[in-house]
DNA sequence: TGAACATTTGAAGAATTGTTCAAATATAGG
DNA sequence: CCTATATTTGAACAATTCTTCAAATGTTCA
């Protein structure tokens, strides 16, 4: 019983280091939340399919709506969702909206994504 | 009104041409749902933190929990979110299961990412 | 075998999310 | 000003998701 007690100490004590290790790796990602909230945004298909729409050309909603097949509203209500997360922008042209990419970050996540899948499967 | 009539069947030309395009490019991207599939594992804060301790050092399903002040069983759970999509692996070592990140793809998406969020904020 | 421990699993409830529908806002043209 | 068109917005419902709890599984060791 003794021999197991003084070899979980040690366990432990190397269990502390990680844990400190782990802790400070986490703390230091305070952004942790906004990571996820923004993988959130990719995370739904309606999303992806618009940004990779708007990859190839700016469109106005009613066009997007038409392309995926969807009501202007439900995009409309997506399209927030993505310029809340300044993955797009929307300058107004008259009656129209026209919305392109905020930045070519956009992409290089969704090609980074791709490579994983295309590896894995 | 035979101007405009004129003018919007340009329009509607000019326009079939960049539906043609994107149509081309969303089928090209059949793997569009996997996409967002993969993105939906990532929009959660607890896995993420989950994936940024796997980062540091390999881990057993308790001390995740531990770190994270979690119940084991939802670390578990979540855990099969990972495996299934091929983010972690599992391997049992006697009564417990050591996870590691299944390939560096995983944190490259992150580090994407976090570059995306580092410059719009 | 039986007790102790680590992990997984299934079901249930609360919370979040996406689409629809109807109404509101905004703009251009007559 | 009034109409037609484009987009946004809010409320409501259905579907999905995360955590919890209890029970099941699997492993080690005496």
């Amino acid at each position: 019983m003794d021999y197991f007690e003084k070899k979980n100490d040690t366990k432990e004590r190397e269990n502390e280091k990680v844990t400190d290790l782990v802790r400070r790796k986490i703390a230091s990602e305070e952004k942790i939340y906004d990571l996820a909230e923004l993988f959130k945004v990719f995370g739904d298909s309606t999303r992806t399919k618009i940004l990779c729409c708007l990859e190839v050309k700016d469109l106005y909603v009613g066009e997007i709506a038409d392309l995926l097949n969807m009501s202007i509203s439900a995009v409309s209500h997506q399209l927030r969702v993505l310029r809340n997360a300044k993955l797009v922008r929307g300058i107004k042209e008259g009656k129209e909206v026209k919305y392109s990419l905020d930045d070519n970050h956009v992409m290089m996540i969704i090609s980074c994504a791709l490579t994983h899948l295309n590896e894995k499967d």
